[in-house]
DNA sequence: AAGTGGTCTAGACCACGTC
DNA sequence: ACGTGGTCTAGACCACTTT
């Protein structure tokens, strides 16, 4: 006989094996909580640990009541890690440099003053290259809702970025991240060094602290990026 | 007195309170589950569950015997979900149409062949075109390992897109996804109907059942397309 | 050696949603 | 109404890592 079932972790296994073994295909109700538990021979709760992380995963739809099912459409889940600049690009075993490349206030666009509900009022904004060994990286793209973070006022964003300043000085509760492909115009092709209408990855993200918005970043980063993670 | 905390979503809050208030500043070691518990008046395994929560969240760093600590870079983690085309543009509230461009029996390209280990066998070569109200939404090109799933072979892939298809068919063990981003060549231009030239947003996909590669696929969408999540 | 998180157990009560 | 998952508890043992 196979070795025992000990773990949330090998009750997870066992189960999965019998989703991908089509034992249970997509769809299928599953025994409940207390069944399995009885069937592996182990509490209930370690069963639900397992249960639970499948669900989170998307493997399994799970409703009070109504029982455990297989997915009928696996969603996947992509876990991204976004690690600040400085820390991406020597992760990648390149030696980090930053430049600042403009730093006003003013009132921003329309969809920015939009987006963080800041009505006309002026914001901090800041321009800034990440580089790679010497070579362009990314370019960010912030504004700073000084009425939230008054010390931004006070930091010239020169010896540190403000991706980082704003990590240590700027907690915040929640945010919007986004994804998306934007060919380069004219400024970001000379700041990045590239071509006018090369296509650039572009990762933007809305910080708030509760119900006042922190700060609006694009990152542009240089053509041939690629952001990747396990599934 | 404020309500007492009896959840462990309770805890978690409190926890979340306290290290944004920097009550428990980055780095800071904070007390033991033990301590945690007798403080809240829950049992441990009701803090343990905050805390580890937080820590998946990437706020907390925690280790045995050295104690939790916040974290000093709070690494942001964003979870995509990445459906099924279909349900992609149906949750947009549009009319999901799918048409098949073509489908080869090939060697692929060295590209491929490297990344999904298959040496110089010929591969299934499907290129679809996905459509919300009518109108391009994304263009999938993939590669499938018929050995892996031969099935494939008798599939035309002209009423369900492969997309679909495989999820129901082909179960995958582990996978890799990417995003980045590209410029539009002639092919895809005139598929999608944009312009040559135009930055597209790109995901590719590798799957795997065990050590042998299922399929890899390459979602062109249609520009202006973003992804978004919650932080 | 000792402290901390990681996990398991057995039992209990509860919330929710379906029937 | 009632079955299912969601969670809490109190206690225990274990695994890992640092001291």
């Amino acid at each position: 006989m196979t070795e025992a079932i000990r773990t949330w972790q090998g009750v997870m296994e066992e189960v999965r094996r019998r989703i991908h073994a089509r034992d249970w295909p997509p769809g299928a109700l599953i025994p409940n909580e207390a069944d399995l538990a009885a069937e592996f021979g182990v509490a209930r709760a370690t069963v639900n640990r397992a249960l639970r992380t499948l669900a989170e995963a998307g493997l399994l739809d799970r409703r009070r009541k109504a029982g455990t099912r297989v997915a009928l459409q696996p969603v996947a889940k992509a876990t991204l890690d976004i690690p600040v600049l400085r820390l991406e690009v020597e992760a990648r075993g390149k030696e980090y440099g930053y430049r600042r490349l403009a730093r006003t206030e003013a009132p921003p666009p329309d969809d920015i003053a939009t987006a963080m509900q800041t009505g006309d009022a002026p914001l901090l904004h800041i321009r800034a290259l990440h580089l790679a060994d010497d070579r362009p990286y990314a370019l960010e793209d912030r504004w700073i809702n000084p009425g939230v973070i008054a010390a931004a006022r006070d930091e010239p964003f020169i010896g540190i970025s403000a991706n980082e300043w704003l990590l240590a000085h700027a907690p915040y509760t929640h945010g919007e991240i986004g994804f998306s492909a934007t060919n380069a115009r004219a400024p970001e092709a000379a700041e990045l060094g590239c071509a006018t209408g090369s296509a650039l990855f572009v990762l933007d993200r809305l910080t708030w602290d509760h119900a006042r918005a922190i700060t609006r970043v694009a990152i542009f980063y240089a053509p041939g990026h690629r952001m990747r993670t396990g599934l």
